[in-house]
DNA sequence: TGCCTGATTGCCT
DNA sequence: GGCAATCAGGCAA
């Protein structure tokens, strides 16, 4: 739908900010349907040093460069796999990272989160907007409650002083809070 | 071809 | 708080 492609295609930290609230499910093999609300994200913006695309595009980080809201799954430290939304318009290298969902038992951190609704490179530039799909994305039927707290990104060692992670205070998805920032949070309208 | 690093997690001290 | 697990991409040689 071009409403919900065009949410995706903007600046990728508001989206990233803008996609807490919002539903991820997960229909497993055996018919099992989980579905979470997303609690944390991380920005990975065009430009960024810290993103995957700083480099230009890959065999492996080809999906960021691919269209808005479809999927970028990767591994990393060999042992996980990690979930991204692609933003910003098609062409473009960039992604939102989603690191915690609240409504689903053990998603908080990426790596958990993957593990526990069975992703891998098989969802690497799936499109989560589709209708019927086995992982798609759900504008949240409410705007999220409480505050939204801005805080710098976590593991990464380049641009690391950017608040571009962005999660809901209070939620139990939420991989790692950071009080400081908590302090300037103000509460969603 | 070979070495180093990383958007993490969990176990050990 | 420290560190190993485990492997593909990126870059130097």
């Amino acid at each position: 739908m071009t409403g919900r492609r065009s949410f995706f295609a903007r600046a990728t930290a508001v989206v990233a900010r803008d996609l807490l609230g919002w539903r991820l499910v997960r229909v497993l093999p055996d018919g099992t349907r989980l579905s979470g609300r997303i609690v944390e994200t991380e920005a990975y913006p065009p430009g960024d040093p810290a993103s995957h695309a700083f480099r230009g595009p890959t065999a492996r980080n080809g999906a960021m460069f691919g269209a808005p809201g479809r999927a970028y799954v990767y591994r990393i430290y060999g042992v996980h796999w990690c979930l991204n939304v692609v933003t910003e318009p098609e062409g473009v290298g960039a992604a939102v990272l989603v690191r915690g969902l609240d409504g689903i038992d053990g998603c908080d951190g990426p790596g958990k989160l993957a593990r526990r609704l069975a992703l891998d490179a098989a969802f690497d530039g799936a499109d989560l907007l589709a209708r019927v799909a086995s992982l798609r994305l759900a504008p949240p039927p409410a705007p999220p409650q409480g505050a939204v707290v801005a805080a710098t990104r976590v593991g990464i060692s380049r641009a690391a002083h950017l608040p571009l992670r962005f999660y809901l205070l209070g939620s139990s998805g939420v991989s790692r809070r950071d009080r400081a920032a908590e302090s300037l949070a103000r509460p969603e309208e």
